[in-house]
DNA sequence: TGTACATCAGTGAACGCGCGTTCACTGATGTAC
DNA sequence: TGTACATCAGTGAACGCGCGTTCACTGATGTAC
């Protein structure tokens, strides 16, 4: 009696207890994740290849999520939550100076791009496919500066608005001249997210070295931040 | 007696004259590219597919391409001429001041982002996937900036020539102040990246309008070009 | 304390689908004699 | 000019695969009485 394809490979899992049943939701998740990891791309994500994963039958699964995309999906609400906490957690470590808001800006800005670089699998799900079908239940209201009502941002909403606080810290202290910084921000945002994508597609290029001193020149030009020579 | 499965839809096209059966080539990769952009991915160039959308049938096509890669890589290789083709048209079309280095520089960055925008899925093919398995035969030698040597680019090679070249023309008129035309041009070809690819994949975020403004401003202050007053 | 029962957390077999790829083949068209 | 033959440009059936999804089921664990 062989224990069947599906799981050839791995060991199966030990049930959960009673009422511990959703734990097998986060396992979902998390091998979903070490998949995408695994082999750089999100079509690898099968209900067969994340039950293989963990050891499971495929059809316990569906206890848990709806179908496939609905993994996917709150497989990218993870990495939201990851990126920005990789951009918070970054921005007060590296700066020289601490307290210097442009310093702090750059930190953060370094910070996305670090761990797009360093995580370019989990980046291209957040960001490469076209997301707007499944936007339904990932949309965050977010205030963009002060005054200016609440926009529905649907995705990356925590983040951009870390970089938007960031660069009006930097015209408050009266480092950058912008007069516009939602644009601005976008603007940085645009930037950065190129310097992800355009270096994970195409590593042989001779990109400008090291990328930290990259991205700080960048966020400088496009947040019009002089530094006191 | 039915006409087979894969052939349900459409009529089967007429046989290629003797001596014109490398017709059929170009029809697979038309046919190819025609169910990216109707689809929005590559994913969906499957042989039967290719096949089904031409009215052949599938083993018709290894006569022509080795497998599915292959006809993929035709793909890549008729988009970054048709990109490249798209920049050149534009440059010299829409400046206000012909001649003028920097509405040109500025003309042809507008018109690589246009070209995204208007092909997303087509630019998608170009730039998201990780490409380097199959660099193979699509590296083009392109000395960069006089007296630098070559380096071998991989792709876009073309395009980010001129770019270069741009920003280049842009310095000699006293336009712009770039101390390294190869990494400014490498910014602004970032930034353009990641303006098509954010814009592609969220369009639902407030972008700021027009893209061409939006360009235009990147451009100035990545390539480090102040207008006169 | 014992036991019948409900519930929870899954399983295993089966289905139909589209896919890449192989194989032997067909039928029109040009060419040698 | 007629005819045998080679070649070219494909075809059609079949294979094995992984996939999403369905269905009836199982067996451990808690609960009511």
């Amino acid at each position: 009696m062989s224990a069947g394809r599906d799981s050839a490979a791995t060991t199966r899992r030990p049930r959960n207890a009673r009422g511990q049943g959703s734990k097998l939701t986060d396992d979902i998740v998390t091998a979903a994740l070490r998949l995408i990891d695994r082999t750089g791309t999100q079509e690898s994500v099968t209900l067969r290849a994340v039950a293989r994963e963990i050891g499971i039958a495929a059809p316990s699964i569906y206890a848990h999520f709806a179908d496939r995309d609905a993994i996917v999906l709150a497989v990218v609400a993870r990495l939201f939550d990851e990126l920005a906490a990789a951009v918070r957690i970054g921005t007060p470590a590296t700066p020289a100076t601490p307290g210097d808001p442009v310093e702090e800006l750059v930190a953060g800005c370094e910070a996305y791009v670090r761990y797009g670089l360093e995580n370019p699998a989990r980046y291209r799900v957040l960001f490469s496919d076209q997301r707007d079908a499944e936007v339904g239940g990932y949309c965050a209201p977010v205030a963009i500066g002060p005054d200016e009502g609440s926009v529905v941002l649907e995705f990356g909403a925590e983040a951009f608005a870390l970089l938007v606080d960031g660069i009006e810290a930097c015209v408050t202290a009266g480092a950058s001249v912008s007069a516009d910084v939602v644009a601005d921000g976008t603007a940085v945002w645009t930037a950065l997210h190129g310097t992800v994508t355009l270096r994970t597609a195409l590593p042989g290029f001779p990109w400008p070295e090291p990328v930290g001193e990259f991205v700080r020149e960048i966020v400088l030009r496009l947040a019009k931040i002089s530094l006191p020579a």
